[in-house]
DNA sequence: TGAGAGGGAA
DNA sequence: CTAGATCCCTCTCA
């Protein structure tokens, strides 16, 4: 997907008109009003990561792990290089080449080898796979090879590392217990020199599937190039550089697709591990839909029905549930109740810290990751990294908008002033009562209803995280509010009305965040919301991005409380997004009023 | 046997 | 930092 750039002998011309100022700590300043901004933007996203976005210049920072995912995918020191010289208004600082290098080499620096050489060739995807009914076979030693002696020396001496090596083989490699494999690799990452794991998988029990091109809901059904792309980059190099990684993309995008084209490729008894038991009956209705298995063949596994089937579906709340604080996880027996020879990971973001733990146990099974956001609020990014896989593709968000598989969106932060009672509220509050104070600023209800006028025709979808503004504006607007106190047949008739139009629009509280079967809106008002949250911000856009019959284009607004907490964390909320190529065009509460004032005469 | 409420967890 | 939603278990009631 990504091509190497120019060569290195080209003479980049330094000008001061281009948009990057690149320092030596690593951090790059981008001009947002420069003319070749979304260009270099589009350049630097593979490799570096957004930092800070205030409205004229963004930070991006080359980070370790942003570094190494680059790597993974093939990208080099020199193609990273020549972008940022492409971009730079100066000659990059002297230690940036050699600090860049320095970095990327790292990964695969260290390798996990199997010990045998002569590993058994399995068959071709073509061809029929054999049946391997008696289970897995018994776990191969691995071993830890690097050619650079002293700094195998070094690793060696590492405590974290230290307890992880087996016997010593030869000047270049340690013995590796195949239980070893996970915990290894999360140390040699934590201490900067992450593992390129080429140990292979266990083939798993065979399951003949096929994707039919004729849907069982009559829909003819074919996977989408991205979508064929996707999985292809996460199996090349077959059981040896393929078979585990996250496939990143947006939400609307079809991810369940991949996760189903990748099964289709694998041929293999699968356990998909999803949020919760909405995404596991979507999940089966899509396999049972667009492949030949049959209902027997597809199981849930989760609070209210405990079945387990060549491809079985479970949650991920189920594996973390432990009867009074023991140490027990009974459900994790799951993972050795039949011989998977594919996990998938949905919304890879979220996954939770004992499933990392059994992650790690089972490194010889294929891991595929599917998430629209890659970053997690809690850090653990390094974890997703070293247990399920380096990042095997993406797509910007922007291009598959371009292509029409997502619709065209705008976004908008709407500052709205506190009235002067409640700016004094806020002054003397205590600072951990600010932002609800800010985020539920009662001035935001005037917005929504000229934002409601503006858009008579459309359907729009109103979500905010605290329940007491919500009943507010149901209250002011009459429109139908849906928390999680909802009955659930009382939803179903709500999105119903929705979708046929006999309900024009919807309040939503954060069950807005996990719905998958929301109707898609043209129009999303978000009056409050977690936080930073950079996921809940993604998550909420990928409402409004099914394309739309006429083409229509989609409209994002964010209110919030000018000067406040709030501002600063929706500034955070909305760095993702902005890496994906959206821009947030800032308007003014009293000034939108005014204007709707003098229109209506 | 199944539905529904309540508590605990992350 | 908080509030809210979800899920899983157990218990109760029919």
């Amino acid at each position: 997907m990504h091509k190497s750039g120019a060569p290195a002998s080209v003479a980049y011309q330094y000008d001061t008109s281009n948009p990057l100022i690149v320092q030596g700590d690593r951090s790059i300043l981008v001009e947002v009003d420069n003319p070749r901004y979304a260009e270099a933007r589009d350049a630097l996203a593979p490799f570096a990561e957004l930092e800070k976005s205030p409205e004229h210049i963004h930070t991006y920072r080359l980070t370790p792990l942003s570094l190494w995912n680059a790597a993974a995918v093939g990208l080099d020191a020199q193609a990273m290089l020549d972008v940022l010289s492409r971009y730079s208004k100066f000659p990059l600082p002297s230690n940036l080449a050699s600090d860049i290098a320095e970095l990327v080499g790292r990964y695969g620096r260290v390798k996990l080898e199997r010990m045998e050489s002569e590993q058994t060739d399995r068959a071709d995807e073509g061809s029929q796979p054999e049946s391997h009914a008696g289970g897995s076979a018994p776990l191969a030693a691995l071993r830890l090879v690097c050619e650079d002696e002293p700094l195998l020396e070094e690793l060696a001496r590492q405590p974290r590392v230290r307890d992880f090596l087996g016997e010593r083989l030869d000047r270049h490699s340690f013995r590796i217990e195949p239980a070893h494999r996970g915990v290894l690799k999360q140390a040699l990452i934590a201490v900067g020199y992450p593992a390129e794991d080429l140990a292979g998988y266990t083939e798993g029990a065979a399951l003949p599937i096929h994707l039919r091109t004729l849907a069982r809901s009559g829909l003819p059904f074919h996977v989408r190039d991205y979508q064929r792309d996707a999985v292809d980059i996460y199996h090349a190099g077959g059981d040896v550089r393929g078979g585990s990684g996250v496939i990143v993309l947006p939400c609307g995008a079809g991810k369940t697709i991949v996760g189903i084209a990748a099964m289709a490729l694998m041929q293999r008894n699968t356990l998909v591990l999803t949020t919760g038991i909405t995404a596991v009956k979507q999940w089966r209705r899509e396999i049972l839909d667009k492949t030949d298995l049959t209902e027997e063949q597809v199981a849930e596994y989760t609070g209210e029905t405990k079945n387990i089937a060549p491809v079985t579906l479970a949650t991920y709340q189920i594996l973390t549930y432990r009867p009074d604080k023991s140490d027990e996880f009974p459900h994790f027996q799951l993972f050795d109740q039949r011989d998977w020879g594919l996990i998938v990971y949905d919304e890879v973001h979220l996954l939770p810290a004992p499933v990392f733990r059994v992650t790690a146990h089972i490194q010889a099974r294929r891991r595929l990751g599917l998430t629209a956001t890659l970053v997690r609020e809690d850090g653990r990014e390094a974890d997703v990294f070293s247990l399920i896989g380096p990042k095997k593709y993406d797509v910007p968000w922007r291009e598959l908008e371009t292509k029409g598989w997502i619709a065209e969106a705008t976004c908008a932060e709407i500052r709205v002033a506190m009235p002067e009672p409640l700016r004094m509220e806020y002054a003397v509050a205590e600072w951990r009562n600010k932002y609800r104070i800010a985020s539920e600023n009662p001035a935001k209800d005037d917005v929504v209803a000229c934002l409601l006028d503006r858009y008579p025709d459309s359907r729009v979808l109103i979500i905010g995280q605290y329940l007491k503004q919500l009943r507010q504006m149901r209250k002011r607007f009459n429109i139908p509010l849906i928390t999680g106190q909802t009955a659930n047949s009382e939803r179903e008739e709500l999105y119903a009305k929705f979708r046929t139009g006999e309900v024009r629009s919807l309040i939503l509280s954060k069950v807005g965040n996990f719905a998958l079967d929301l109707p898609d809106a043209n129009v999303l008002i978000q009056v409050s919301g977690t936080f930073g949250s950079r996921q809940e911000e993604a998550q909420r856009l990928g409402r409004i991005l099914r394309p739309k019959s006429g083409g229509e284009v989609a409209h994002f607004y964010t209110l919030v409380s000018r000067d406040t907490r709030e501002q600063d964390f929706a500034h955070h909320r909305q760095l993702f997004l902005t890496e994906q190529g959206y821009s947030y065009q800032i308007l003014d509460g009293a000034e939108m009023l005014d204007d709707a004032a003098r229109a209506a005469g």
